[in-house]
DNA sequence: TTAATTATAGAGCGATCACTCAAGAACGTG
DNA sequence: CACGTTCTTGAGTGATCGCTCTATAATTAA
């Protein structure tokens, strides 16, 4: 084999990442399909050949800014609470909480990527609102799987449903990222937070 | 002056009620830029000219479509149930069982028009996702003012919070129609609604 | 019948879409 | 230096976008 490591030709005059996040705060903003190439491009600081030649087509740069999107974090903050919180209570509560004082996060666009970036499609694009719908529903399962082992745990009551309230949770969060988009603050966000959680089941006497 | 109701020149060759039909239905699967006048004339069974003549451009014929959707009974049962109701308590949970019912009903695309159909628009068109988010923001006005009423009138207890229990379940209709759109079922959105109606201000005691 | 009016069908407008290509510039290697 | 390789540039591809125009058909009024 050659040097492995060994770089030839011109180097690119662009930060591949930098360009990256310019391009996920675009389709954070307006979405898949209202983001045009032209303005990815203006955005990112390269020409069409540039970009198709460092990250394939449109939807192969897509892709890539969700999977980037979801190891940020801003991204990743849900999976990284149901890891870390030895409750599933308190990890319910925690991606409540992180969730209103990210979502209207003036630092960048408002609501989650992956829920608001693909909810308007032509039908010719309709693998991208799969791909995204996809991501969500893996993500109810993951809250649904939480919720059953903390019932086999002891921590919710037997009479509790933990899809019913996996579900219900999911629901929530999702109308958080829209009322983020709709201008809710963090503060009636977290309003809402704290309501939501009164529905945790409640063992009975 | 000529007489007023004397139809003259060519009748038109399609029902206009049916056309609007046809437009709502597509707006409201994929959205308003996501959906080409070229896919609206088609199925509407009518010409470009024809339906710049009988409705303007585009964005005319969206307002109008949502104007209609929201007097329809799938796009009414909101306003409806505020009105009828005479507890706010039974408006609140006849919203959210209505809206499990509605949502993901077969007979017309999953969820909420005014909630999904200008998500993700270009820049140019930012005015129509501004028309929808408005009445969004409107329904959540009226929410409170419901609750607030209800207040007064003691059926909330003092300490309640009538902004940020409207907000509360506006986030939680909005994420409903997005599960809707996901593909979730009545069933599942009814569980989704009880377990909301947990949250509901309980007097102390 | 003739004129006035309105709706139709179908071609086609400029602009923009995602995307490509050819030519040249910038690098490491001989 | 020349050579191979990679990246940048800028023009330009066919397709589709929202929308308009013209010619003609279908109706009522005179």
């Amino acid at each position: 084999m050659s040097g492995a490591g060994v770089k030839r030709g011109r180097p690119p005059a662009f930060d591949r990442t930098t360009a990256l996040t310019a391009a996920t705060r675009l389709f954070w903003e307006h979405g898949y399909e209202a983001t045009s190439v032209g303005e990815l491009t203006r955005a990112m600081g390269i020409k069409p050949g540039s970009l198709y030649a460092a990250f394939g087509d449109k939807k192969s740069l897509f892709k890539e800014v969700v999977h980037t999107y979801g190891r940020s974090p801003v991204g990743a903050f849900i999976g990284t609470a149901l890891e870390e919180e030895p409750t599933a209570h308190g990890a319910f509560r925690r991606i409540l909480c992180e969730a209103a004082a990210v979502y209207p996060d003036p630092s960048h666009p408002a609501g989650c990527l992956t829920i608001s970036a693909a909810t308007n499609v032509t039908v010719q694009d309709a693998e991208v609102a799969a791909f995204l719908r996809d991501l969500r529903n893996a993500n109810l399962a993951a809250f649904e799987t939480r919720l059953t082992t903390a019932q086999q745990q002891g921590e919710l009551p037997a009479a509790a449903n933990p899809r019913a309230l996996a579900a219900y949770f999911a629901a929530v969060i999702q109308g958080m990222s829209q009322r983020a988009r709709d201008g809710a603050t963090t503060m009636e966000l977290t309003e809402t937070a704290e309501l939501a959680l009164d529905a945790w089941p409640q063992a009975q006497d």
